[in-house]
DNA sequence: ATCGCCCTCCCACGGCCGTGGGAGGTATCA
DNA sequence: TGATACCTCCCACGGCCGTGGGAGGGCGAT
C-alpha cells in the first residue's frame, strides 16, 4: 500500500486547519511543489478523519487547535483505523504543551506555521522515508522526552506530574479548595504543591502561575 | 493618485505577516483574484513602513501580532508618511483587543484569518471604494465604537477605563500593593475598583480575572 | 440644580492563600 | 539497604484578598 504510493513518486497529502485561508493558501503553495499532491482539505478534525477514511492519504499536515475535534484527538482515531498514515503537526509556538500529547499519540513530527514552503516540503518527504522530524530550537529536547523515557518532566522546569495537574487546575481559575475535591486529596496537600511549583518556577502567586499555564499551551483559551 | 490607481482597475496590494508560511500562502491565493496585484510581501512592522514607501501599494493587509514592531505602530508610521494607503487588518480572533487600537489608529477594517480568500478579496475593493470594513458578529458594535463617540466601553462588558486598567496590572501578575502605589493610589481604592470588576465580569478571583484578561487580549503573552 | 456615575478613601471582618517545619508512606536507584 | 524523590497529611501563623457599608468630590446629562 504505502509501496504503492512510492511506486508512483508522488505523496499524497491531506491539509487539516480550521482557518480557512491558512488552509487554502497552503495547499495552493504545496501544488508548487514537486512529488507532492494535495488530495483534500479538512477544517476540523472529525471532517479529517472521514477524509482520511476516503481519500488515502500519505502524509496528513495537522493542526493541533482546532474546536470540536482537535487535532490530537483527530490523529489518534486517524492512526486506530489506519496506522500506516504519517501525521505531520503544525504548530504556532515550538512551547506549545499539546505537541508532546499529539506526538505521544503517534504525530511522526512537527513543524513551526512560522517555516517556508521548501521546510515543509522537505518534512513532508522525512516522515514518509524515515522517522520523525522537528523544528525548531528545543526540538531535541522534546524528542528525547519521547524516544526516551523520560516522563513529560523538565520541559515544564522540573515540576512533577502532580505538580502539572495541580498548575493546570490553577489556572482554570479553580480555588484550592475545589482542587483538592477534585483530587481526592487534601486542601494542606494541595497547598503543598502550590508551594513547590512557586518554588520551581520562581514565582510567587497564583497570577503568575496562570500566566505560566497559558504561555506554555497547558490551558484552553 | 489613487485616481490613477482606479484608472489601472488594478488593486495594488502589500500583505504583512510575520508567518511565512500564511504570507506567502495568502499572497498566492490573492494573485488568482481578477483586479489584485501582490506587489510585496513584509515580515514585520517596519519591513511593512519601508516597503510602503518604495512599492506604493493601494492597499496593505496587515497582521496585528508580530515580534518588534506590531501592525498598530506599522499602521501609524504608514499612514503618517501616506495618508491615502489603506489598511485592512488581518485577525484570527474577532475578541482581539488589538483590534481597536489598529482601527483607532487609522486602519480602515479588518478581517478574520478564518475567512474564503473571496471574502478578502471583497474587502479589499471595498476599502477602496468605501469606507470602513468589518468581519464578524460584533463587529457594528466595535466600529460604533470608534465613529460614535462611545470610548472603549461596552466591549469589555462594562468596565470603566480605571477598571480596564486595574485589570492590566493584575493580568501582569502584579500584587495590589503594587497596583496600587503605581497608580498613585490607596490599596483599599484598587480594592474597589477589583470589586467592580468581578461584578461586571461575574467572576470570583483574581485567576479569573487574568484568565478573561488573556482572552480578551490584554496582555501581551 | 439635581441626579447619576465615576474615582477616591476609610474601617472592619472573614476567608483564602502561601510558608514554615515536621512526619509517614511508597517507589526507584545506587 | 540506605539514599533520594514523590505524594500525602498535619499544625500554626501572617499576610493578602475580597466584601460590606459608608462617605466625599468631580463631572456630565436631564
Amino acid at each position: 500500500m504505502t509501496a504503492a504510493a512510492a511506486a508512483t513518486d508522488v505523496v499524497r497529502v491531506l491539509i487539516v486547519d480550521d482557518q480557512t485561508l491558512f488552509r487554502s493558501g497552503l495547499a495552493r503553495l504545496l501544488a508548487t511543489q514537486p512529488g507532492l499532491r494535495v488530495v483534500g482539505e479538512a477544517g476540523n478534525g472529525a471532517e479529517a478523519v472521514d477524509l482520511v477514511d476516503r481519500l488515502d492519504p500519505d502524509v496528513v499536515l495537522m493542526d493541533i487547535r482546532m474546536p470540536e475535534v482537535d487535532g490530537i484527538e483527530a490523529t489518534r482515531r486517524i492512526l486506530r483505523a489506519r496506522p500506516s498514515v504519517r501525521i505531520l503537526i503544525l504548530t504556532t509556538f515550538h512551547t506549545d504543551a499539546y505537541v508532546l500529547d499529539a506526538l505521544r499519540s503517534g504525530a511522526s513530527g512537527y513543524v513551526l506555521k512560522d517555516s517556508a514552503v521548501e521546510a515543509i516540503a522537505s518534512s513532508i518527504q522525512a516522515v514518509m522515508s524515515s522517522e520523525r522530524v522537528v523544528s525548531g530550537p528545543i526540538a531535541q529536547r522534546m524528542v528525547g522526552m519521547l524516544t526516551g523515557d523520560v516522563p513529560t518532566r523538565e520541559f515544564y522546569d522540573g515540576l512533577t506530574a502532580r505538580e502539572v495537574e495541580v498548575l493546570k487546575m490553577i489556572a482554570s481559575g479553580l480555588p484550592n479548595k475545589r482542587i483538592a475535591y477534585k483530587l481526592g486529596i487534601s486542601e494542606k496537600t494541595v497547598r503543598n504543591h502550590i508551594s513547590h511549583i512557586y518554588e520551581k518556577l520562581e514565582i510567587y502567586d497564583r497570577s503568575q502561575a496562570v500566566l505560566y499555564a497559558v504561555r506554555k499551551g497547558l490551558v484552553d483559551l
